[in-house]
DNA sequence: CGTAGAACGGAATCATTCGTTCCCGTATGC
DNA sequence: GCATACGGGAACGAATGATTCCGTTCTACG
């Protein structure tokens, strides 16, 4: 296969990743800048998306499919009960699934399909939990609902490129996952801490 | 002193109270919610504020004069080095300065007036961070800029009311100190967990 | 070869949002 | 009494951004 087809082919993931990109870095990106991104038009979009919040569904659909994959492995895995949790929670924050999901939700109507997704997503964040639980491996008076609202933290964490976002992410998971594990125990932090000159560049116009 | 002088007055304090009550709801809030929240009209506020700009660095400004005098309140603290820390960082969760600061940096030029104000906010938190370390309560491989970010994750919780965001905040900010302690140990979380009908609020649009 | 039409790129359109200005009524302080 | 500071809020104008539209290109197939 190649020619336009190919192009069309190539187009709708390279539409799919940009979008993402752009979104989960500032929920209120106008649809130009995924186009942008892209590297295509706007009509490219418009040709694969009835609306924006067409693509904003998917993008948020597509969120909750990582968590939930995410959780059902962590369900099925035999191993180590802290082990499997403490793997679930980096990966639902490496997938970072939240900064889509939670940034999107409210800015549209949402569909059957997502309701349904979102609904799954949920009752398997409770098995996992409960599993955790279950094992003792996990602070008694920690519910999922808190859990949920620690990955929005994290979400919120932005600093400089994605990578090093994620690094510091990873860091402050690991902060938490010291204060959620049963007994308690400090380990070390992964990663360096932000630099002054990081934390320093937000205070200039232009770098949000 | 009464009439047109007394309205004055009162309307000084109004609007600037308004004035943070909804742009830490919403940093991107238009000027006119901000005179309609207070209860004036939109002259009342460019007649105290040559722009939009100006209110915000007041703000800003304010912000961050309470942090100062947190940290300095924690820096004169005589007693349990742990207890001064983490009432500094109540403090500070408490008076939700990050949520103005942070979230309005970047979004104006900074005055000379708010850099001086940033810097020695900057050179008080390494003072408290250096004492709480010095003093050994403190993990060691956390720094002053994590401290930082940390802040700025609490701030990112935003759930219902006002109350109750900050009973969460309270919460998650029990959490981290529980892992920032030296040694490390678990003590009860304040407050109740989010409720599911809490979570699910946030998907119905509107709610943003 | 030639052409129908799928896919694009991107300019033009159209609604909306929001900061700022302006005009006018009011009642206060002299 | 009245000049005037003050505040209310409509009006203005710039900017932003979703969506539409039109002309172009390139493939597939007769």
């Amino acid at each position: 296969m190649s020619g336009r087809k190919a192009q069309a082919a190539r187009n709708d993931t390279l539409i799919l990743q940009a979008a993402r990109e752009v979104f989960t870095a500032d929920p209120g990106a106008p649809i130009a800048a995924v186009a942008e991104r892209a590297g295509v038009g706007i009509s490219a979009l418009y040709r694969r998306y009835p609306s924006k919040e067409a693509l904003l569904q998917k993008l948020c659909f597509d969120g909750l499919m990582l968590y939930i994959a995410a959780a059902e492995k962590a369900l099925a895995d035999q191993g180590d009960p802290w082990d499997a949790f403490a793997t679930y929670m980096r990966e639902i924050v490496e997938a970072d699934t939240h900064s889509l999901t939670i940034a999107l939700a409210g800015t549209f109507q949402p569909t059957e399909e997502l309701y349904e997704a979102a609904v799954r997503a949920s009752d398997l964040a409770t098995q996992v939990h409960g599993k955790a639980s279950t094992a003792g491996v996990l602070r008694e008076d920690v519910t999922v609902s808190d859990v949920a609202l620690l990955f929005e933290q994290l979400a919120s964490v932005k600093l400089g490129e994605h990578e090093r976002t994620e690094q510091l992410r990873h860091r402050y998971l690991a902060l938490l996952l010291d204060s959620l594990r049963r007994p308690p125990a400090h380990r070390p932090l992964p990663g360096p801490p932000p630099r002054d000159a990081e934390l320093r560049a937000r205070w200039t116009p232009g770098s949000a």
